[in-house]
RNA sequence: GGCAGGGUAGCUCAGUUGGUGAGAGCGCGGGAUUCAUAACCCCGAGGUCGGCAGUUCAAAUCUGCCUCCUGCUACCA
């Protein structure tokens, strides 16, 4: 019988537009259950949108639209988004469903009747941004320490849901279950938190305050607290409580989620649904954020990165796969556009996307345009099946684990060990000799055939280029099944079309060429040193703004052994602030008051935090610096040609 | 303040129950090579494993104290 195999995503919050946080979850559990498919599993992946609550009516209100027309268009917006990152998942629940709506007031009845749910006077202060009364040793000099501003006094009647008679039952539950929330950080966390008294949770919202929500089935006065509410969907999204599919797949029910909604899942969840009488989920699988240089992301510091616009530069299965790889899965992880054209240029453009091109180019040219037929197989070859029997199975066993990124990393040691393979093995100097044509068959055979299986298990991380690949290996487009993923599967004889790069190499933004390599690449071989040189036209030299600069004040980069920051006038009426790498060679007070020479059109560069603009021409001799000074006569701003 | 998790090569991080000279990728330096996307392959430099003290024949790994960062939570364990 199959693994079955069912995984949510949050549904996610229609108060805001989808980001880079949504689209890391959603692929997250997107790649997990690609995965879990290829492995044979019986799958069920949902994902949607949570569109109740005070915000949304406060944001369509906003809007002058009525709240039903708000959310639909917000939640259309992560609909249509997830095919575009190739996500596939099988249901997409919305809290506005008819369906969600009726299984939520009858899980609510169903725990009312049992006496869970009652009836509180409560008298608090409210913070409307919180959606939740606040105790007062949470504020901050009055105000709500997350929204900054002052919460309301509000004296009302609610409903409550008894979850503090599920405390006992939830540590007993933690402490047994040691996997039941990963990672284990995750769950120690929720532990320290049960070590305090577990509060009843209010559960209702009266309709005098907001209307945006689901009825009580016990009393119209009052609408469900958002929360309640969400949680639900990932069993009514199933048909709860006889739907087939409630049946088949609720017993194996994984929710991903970001560790900012930790409590609601670890807490609130699995009392609720305890009380509904439900199986608990099996596992909560919990990740980490993405921080843009060490600050965390958010929309107050306008350093949130649009996923689409990366999707664009990186195209989306690169994409998926630098956002798989460097986030080590429960931590969180730094994000940056120049980590992630590294880990694409060296992972993907180099190792694995060279490989195949130069396997497929070597076979094209010695066998007719063919996989060629494998011969008698040695040591090495003997080898490197071993450890691709072995790497498939350990990415497996990482994947069952949770955690992608290692199985990733192992992949890419996997393709490091064939381009290794064929560095031993030669085929260039095989193709030389006739006697050797057998030889050289098999090693080109079982470099494309372990490409092969690298190509299988990539496939549900980026399933397009896979797809591509699959096609230059002569494979057809279908995807290869785990079984498959063994060596000597390849067929030789099979055509192979004229490869293209399938992940051409991508200029990291704003990182020139290093001196250090254009010297290399530039040394002098000997007499034909003209040979290889690239000359100018006079317009390509006049493109460049050169003047004559004047360092007013100068000083020491801070944590810098090498950078200088000058203030430089140029004529202009400001001054430039410019970064040298001479700090080695002259103190701030040798270059204060000297006339240089400065590349005034030079784009702006950050150097250590300080702002660039140009560059202060210094003579080079092998690393050591010395400034080229323009006559005293001349003044500022003038120009050099 | 309490609790948890971190502080390991320039950067991002691995390091199982303490035990051969502390690792990977990227970056850097050198070499080799030319099939390939100036790719690949080999070699190398670089670390007081946050600090101090202790346990031990032996500690990045255990204990205590200190320090810094992150998260949760708050005057209460």
């Amino acid at each position: 019988m199959n693994e079955i195999f069912y995984i949510t995503t949050p549904i996610y919050y229609v108060n805001s537009h989808p980001h880079i946080g949504h689209a890391y979850t959603t692929i997250a559990t997107d790649v997990l259950t690609r995965f879990r498919k290829l492995f044979g599993a019986d799958t069920y992946f949902l994902t949607g949108t949570d569109e109740h609550g005070q915000k949304i009516a406060e944001s369509a209100a906003k809007s002058g639209i009525e709240p039903q027309e708000f959310v639909d268009r917000i939640s259309q917006e992560f609909r249509v988004m997830w095919p575009h990152l190739h996500i596939e998942n099988d249901q997409f629940i919305r809290t506005t469903d008819p369906e969600h709506k009726a299984c939520v007031q009858q899980i609510l009845q169903k725990i009312y009747d049992q006496g869970e749910i009652y009836l509180k006077e409560y008298e608090g202060l409210y913070c409307v941004g919180c959606e939740r009364f606040m105790d007062e040793s949470e504020l901050v000099d009055g105000n709500c320490p997350d929204h900054q501003n002052p919460p309301e006094l509000h004296k009302e009647q609610n409903y409550f849901f008894g979850m503090s008679a599920y405390q006992d039952w939830l540590v007993a539950e933690l402490e047994q279950n040691e996997n039941w929330v990963y990672p284990a950080r995750y769950r120690n966390e929720l532990t320290q938190f049960l070590k305090a008294p577990l509060q009843d949770l209010c559960i209702s919202r009266p309709k005098s305050r907001l209307e945006w929500g689901i009825e009580l089935p016990f009393d119209k006065n009052f609408v469900t607290y958002v929360w309640f509410d969400a949680l639900l969907n990932y069993a009514s999204a199933l048909g709860w409580p006889d739907g087939e599919k409630y049946k088949k797949y609720w017993p194996h029910v994984h929710h991903t989620i970001g560790k900012d909604i930790l409590k609601t899942h670890g807490i609130y969840w699995p009392c609720m649904l305890k009380a509904a009488g439900m199986p608990v989920f099996k596992k909560l699988v919990v990740h980490g954020h993405w921080v843009v240089g060490g600050s965390k992301m958010s929309k107050s510091l306008g350093n949130v990165v649009d996923p689409l616009a990366m999707k664009d530069q990186l195209g989306v299965d690169a994409l998926r796969y630098f956002l798989m790889r460097d986030m080590s899965f429960g931590e969180d992880a730094n994000f940056t556009e120049e980590l992630a054209i590294t880990r694409y240029n060296g992972d993907l453009a180099n190792n694995l996307g060279n490989l195949l091109n130069r396997s497929i180019s070597m076979s094209r040219n010695n066998f007719e345009g063919c996989v060629p037929p494998l011969g008698e197989i040695g040591e090495l070859e003997k080898d490197l099946r071993n450890s691709f029997s072995k790497g498939v199975e350990t990415c497996r066993e990482y994947i069952l684990a949770f955690q992608p990124h290692r199985a990733l990393e192992h992949v890419v040691w996997l393709s490091s060990l064939v381009n290794k393979y064929i560095d031993n093995c030669k085929p260039w100097s095989l193709a030389k000799q006739k006697e050797d044509r057998e030889r050289l068959g098999t090693v080109l055979y079982t470099a494309l055939d372990m490409t092969r299986i690298l190509v299988g298990l990539l496939d549900p991380v980026m399933p397009e280029k896979m797809r591509e690949a699959r096609i230059s290996l002569g494979l057809g487009t279908e995807g290869i099944p785990f079984e498959k993923l063994t060596h000597g599967l390849l067929e030789s004889g099979t055509e192979l079309p004229k490869p293209t790069p399938l992940f051409p190499k991508m200029q990291v933004p704003g990182a020139e060429k290093t001196p250090a390599k254009i010297q290399q690449k530039e040394k002098p071989t000997s007499a034909a040193s003209d040979e290889g040189k690239e000359w100018f036209a006079l317009e390509d030299f006049q493109k460049m703004e050169l003047k004559v600069g004047h360092i007013r004040t100068c000083r020491k980069v801070e944590k810098s052994a090498k950078l200088l920051c000058s203030e430089v006038d140029l004529g202009e009426g400001r001054l430039r602030s410019i970064v040298s790498g001479a700090a080695e060679f002259y103190t701030p007070e040798e270059l204060t008051n000297r006339r240089v020479l400065v590349v005034a059109n030079l784009k702006t560069v950050k150097l250590m935090g300080e702002k660039s603009e140009g560059m202060i021409l210094f003579s080079d001799d092998k690393g050591k610096l010395i400034l080229i000074e323009a006559p005293d006569e001349v003044n500022p701003g003038v120009t050099v040609r």
